[in-house]
DNA sequence: GTTGAGCGTT
């Protein structure tokens, strides 16, 4: 509410000077979108890994979180992106020491970080007729590098209307499953495929934030857990009861949250598994219903798809 | 050259 302008300038910058640490030396600038955002996978081609930007205030001299939603991430003022330099979050790379701050460092350890997580193929159903397999790959190239993809055709050539793709990054994967697609004007369902079905490791992507205090949006929540990583959902309960669920894009990054306290807005909030503690026996599967990834309404599309998207492959074969 | 739920070899 304080006017302090400070060195805010009129001028209205096409490129974002990012970072990997608040050291200007390694500072790249990035272009950003004629609607003002930067997507997400502008950032990581210039920063392989990155899940999201923070920055620090001049002012306050705390780190912000970048809003990020589906893949596009949105500039912290109306104003715009400023002279600020902004600093790419790696996924669990907030729960590392701050006194090892090399960059190199920190971009190795997240390539290996990456490597753990599994990737799998996935399916694409639905396909138009006219796909080819540059087309394909140039439409999900928005949600992160894509290292192969498969047209399955008959024996005749003919295209069987599905095919195959794989991801660089578990978080890449993560974000084209989190929604339905639409490509070339037909709904694609892109799946996991049956055969690796059980096979992709699952951890719950969304955590319990308890002790919230009333004047706790989703907002707040989503700003704050977003220098974490990306936050694909938050829910607040209405009226207030002094708890919420922040959903997570990576859910390492949720586990590594799991059984801390933060404070926001000048008050402590637990983090903890957004899972009962009081399940069925013998849980030890993440996968199925319950508490699974509920990436759901995401997108309501203009005919209304039902979310058999994501991985809630609930059919029990056998 | 047609078609529209499904599950991948080269």
């Amino acid at each position: 509410m304080n006017g302090k302008g400070e060195t805010f300038s009129e001028d209205i910058f096409d490129y974002i000077k990012v970072g990997e640490d608040e050291d200007d030396i390694n500072a790249v600038e990035i272009p950003c979108e004629h609607d003002g955002t930067l997507l997400l996978s502008t950032l990581v081609a210039q920063f392989p890994g990155a899940c999201g930007l923070k920055y620090r205030h001049p002012e306050t001299k705390s780190i912000r979180g970048i809003r990020l939603n589906d893949g596009k991430l949105h500039p912290p003022t109306e104003a715009g992106w400023g002279k600020n330099l902004y600093i790419c979050v790696f996924p669990k790379e907030n729960k590392r020491k701050m006194d090892d701050v090399s960059s190199e460092n920190s971009a190795a350890k997240t390539k290996r970080l990456e490597k753990k997580l599994t990737c799998s193929d996935l399916i694409c159903l639905g396909l138009p007729w006219k796909s080819t397999e540059e087309s394909i790959k140039q439409y999900f190239e928005q949600f992160g590098e894509v290292v192969m993809v498969q047209l399955k055709k008959d024996k005749n050539g003919s295209f069987k209307g599905f095919g195959f793709i794989r991801f660089a990054t578990y978080a890449s994967q993560m974000r084209a499953l989190a929604q339905r697609h639409n490509i070339d004007g037909r709904w694609v369902d892109v799946r996991i495929p049956n055969s690796k079905e059980g096979v992709v490791p699952q951890m719950p992507c969304k955590v319990f934030v308890g002790r919230c205090t009333e004047d706790m949006t989703a907002d707040d929540l989503r700003e704050y857990f977003s220098s974490f990583g990306e936050v694909t959902d938050v829910f607040v309960p209405r009226p207030f009861r002094a708890f919420g669920f922040v959903t997570f894009l990576d859910p390492e990054v949720a586990q590594s949250l799991c059984g801390e306290d933060h404070v926001i807005k000048g008050a402590s909030v637990s983090v903890s598994s957004a899972a009962p503690k009081i399940k069925n026996k013998s849980n030890q599967n993440w996968k199925d219903d319950s508490y699974g990834p509920n990436w759901d309404g995401n997108r309501s599309g203009p005919s209304g798809g039902p979310n058999n998207g994501g991985l809630m492959n609930c059919d029990k074969k056998r």
